[in-house]
DNA sequence: GTCTATACGCTGATAGAC
DNA sequence: GTCTATCAGCGTATAGAC
């Protein structure tokens, strides 16, 4: 298992950082919202990451990073419909802490980012696109499930309801989430 | 039909900072970007709306009068299919426009929000809801639609779909819209 | 690695003239 | 209604001491 050393400063500043983003997204905070958090200085901040930019570039690579170990090996052997489950379990973890996650935090602000952020999350998209498609493909092909539609519309429908959820969870303060999990469990 | 008059400034001001909103999210834009477009000085927007705040609720009150004058006045009389169909529609010409919903765009940041921009899209947010749970209950009894699961579930799945399609049509630069609309009208 | 000190543009907002 | 002028505060960022 991949070891996180959360010990030092600048991962603590990427945990932050992820949080504050978020919560607020990226042009809701700032370099005094994280050092008052650690209690250090706004200029210790910069000597980690010189830029908000790299800043922001660390979290999604972080993120990222974390997504692949978590479904790329393939510690599922052949179970997709345990494998979605844990997909839909990391959104359902966001849900209960009620935050968003990253891709719904920043992509609504896409043209305001520094084009490296731009493209960070843009192949983080692909990265959960192609992923969440592997397992529908397969589980498709074994019997698992039985949905109507493409294996491309049924993972962008997925997808973006599950983003989406966490979003008017939020705004409406109901159990949007649970609503949706019920209904793509119901025709997959 | 209503009449919305857009020769005087501030119904520009509404327009364009609709825009801004749902291109850059509401901590993304300033009274500048807008002063600049009319040709106008800054000051002369704070004399329609005083401050940031009062922008942002007309914005939010504009699009729900919108949104009402088209969806509540029944001129569907029973067709049902055709008014889900209206209202994917409605997210559809954001897709050609490559923006996202005002929903999507000012959401994810609600901690953020001033508490009455909170109440509006809060507000906004139920209204949306309750108009397509009408729309999914009324077409199930009249046999139109055929989808399983609990109305609110599909009327959820539904809106969360097309909502973070938009964003992530963005991020991907794919056509996640089509794809998210197709699996929906395959499922109903 | 963290500090103090500093620079400087932008932002939201106000006062008062026209 | 729009202007000029002006404001305090914040945000990102840098230089140099410890």
């Amino acid at each position: 298992m991949y070891y996180c050393p959360m010990n030092d400063t600048k991962s603590k500043i990427i945990h932050i950082a992820e949080n504050l983003i978020r919560t607020r997204g990226y042009n809701g905070f700032s370099y005094k919202d994280i050092s008052s958090e650690l209690n250090i200085k706004n200029a210790a901040v910069h000597y980690h990451f010189p830029t908000k930019v790299e800043l922001g570039i660390a979290v999604i690579q972080h993120t990222r990073h974390d997504f692949e170990v978590k479904f790329k090996k393939s510690h599922f052997d052949g179970n997709n419909k345990e494998r979605l489950k844990q997909f839909i379990d990391l959104y359902s973890k966001s849900s209960k802490r009620g935050i968003v996650c990253f891709m719904g935090a920043l992509g609504p602000s896409y043209d305001l980012l520094h084009p490296k952020i731009q493209d960070a999350l843009t192949q983080a998209g692909k990265e959960i696109r192609d992923c969440v498609c592997i397992i529908l493909e397969e589980g498709r092909m074994s019997g698992e499930f039985h949905f109507k539609g493409t294996v491309k519309s049924k993972a962008d429908l997925i997808i973006t309801s599950l983003m989406a959820s966490l979003i008017l969870n939020k705004v409406t303060k109901e159990d949007v989430f649970s609503n949706s999990v019920d209904q793509i469990l119901t025709t997959i």
